[in-house]
DNA sequence: ATTCTCCTTGCTGTAGACAGAGATCGAAAG
DNA sequence: CTTTCGATCTCTGTCTACAGCAAGGAGAAT
């Protein structure tokens, strides 16, 4: 047996709760579970075609993410976030992502930033052609993108795991077409910045896309 | 029934899972559970006195808190981590706490600021009477009490995430009188510039602080 | 002696069962 | 009519059972 066959060792058997845990955020995501609504491990189980094991144990992985809550013997309710949490949500969001900005501009590959741009210019047309959902999707990977650029796949992490608290909140918060076109202007500004690498233009914009963010989402409570 | 009885709900019924998850967190931290090692249901299980169930869900968390892996179908080894991964914890860790500390200056209370004073004094009599353990855990706390300080949970939440990762590290990287001293020096600079609210003095100390831990614990590797 | 194959053994992944806590609804007392 | 107590029922928390994968060793073939 060659050793070159041995390259990818990545077979990743995929498991029930790994398959349950990306359903349940998807579904708490898209709305299908509402804030404060109980999970009914029964009732979403059987839906799922699941037992109440590896369901369990998703719910577990959502609390430790912070989408769910646990309330010992009456189970897990989906997390309701308040202005104050989203307040503080992108307080974090933002000192993440202008460390992940700072160093994408000064060790990111040319290939790496012309990728987030193309991002970016596909973002574009989606916000032309008013493909809301489409628009929205790519403007998360491109927040990620830029996080990703920084090579430091700690900070991913974090950055994933609070983008993905808020995501639902930003989603119904964007809505409207002056606040649409709000956030286009800021990310012409973002893309601008990385192009030239001009990490304190990135860092300014960035902090003033996540006050505006928090703003536009503010009307939601 | 008058409103005032119900001012703490919080009467904290303690489940398995949670239980078994902090004993789990303990003995990573203490090393009683090696890097590397396999965490055999049964046999943890049983040593716990406790059956499978909760054990899982508690690794479950673990590994959401990035402090154990979970290889499907082979189950769960206690996470190694490298020189490169401590770098980019630390490197997280150190924007974060920057955040805090910032934040701390301007918005905490002076009582607040006088009780982590009151825990730098006395990690300084634990230092002086060799008490590395305890000097250790207060040192921990020192800098969580400081990103509490900032009156953000998130933000809290996140610093301990990464911080428990690298406690064990911490821990067996900063032996010998020499490094000791030098933490002890750090620490020192970074309360007299809480105390005195200089934000930027502080954000510099820990900034460098976190550099010097990095140096202190690479010998390990 | 080496390698391939098959078997055995141990452990994980999932399902189902059981006990107990909480919630709900109705009935009785004020 | 309101309130309180109680019975019932639902759902969670935990345990146990079972199936299937993986690793390791014994034996046979080369």
């Amino acid at each position: 047996m060659s050793e070159a066959v041995a390259e990818y060792p990545r077979i990743t058997r995929r498991t029930l709760h790994e398959e349950v845990l990306e359903r349940l955020r998807d579904m708490i995501i898209e709305g299908r579970l509402e804030p404060g609504q109980r999970i009914n491990e029964g009732q979403v189980g059987a839906q799922l075609g699941v037992s109440r094991t590896p369901l369990r144990e998703a719910i577990k992985t959502l609390a430790s993410e912070g989408l769910v809550e646990i309330l010992p013997a009456k189970g897990a309710i989906v997390r309701k976030f308040t202005a104050k949490d989203l307040a503080q949500i992108l307080q974090v969001l933002k000192t993440l992502e202008q460390l992940g900005g700072r160093m994408a501009c000064e060790l990111a590959s040319d290939a790496t930033i012309q990728a987030i741009n193309g991002l970016h210019e596909r973002m574009l047309a989606l916000y032309k052609s008013n493909n809301r959902l489409e628009y929205f999707k790519l403007n998360q990977a491109i927040h990620s993108a830029i996080v990703a650029a920084s090579g430091n796949p700690v900070l991913m992490e974090m950055h994933e795991t609070l983008q993905a608290r808020i995501k639902r909140l930003r989603f119904i918060g964007n809505e409207g077409p002056q606040k649409w076109a709000g956030a286009v202007a800021e990310h012409e500004e973002m893309m601008a910045a990385l192009l030239k690498r001009d990490a304190d233009a990135l860092l300014d914009v960035i902090g003033r896309h996540m006050e505006s963010t928090r703003l536009r989402v503010a009307d939601v409570f």
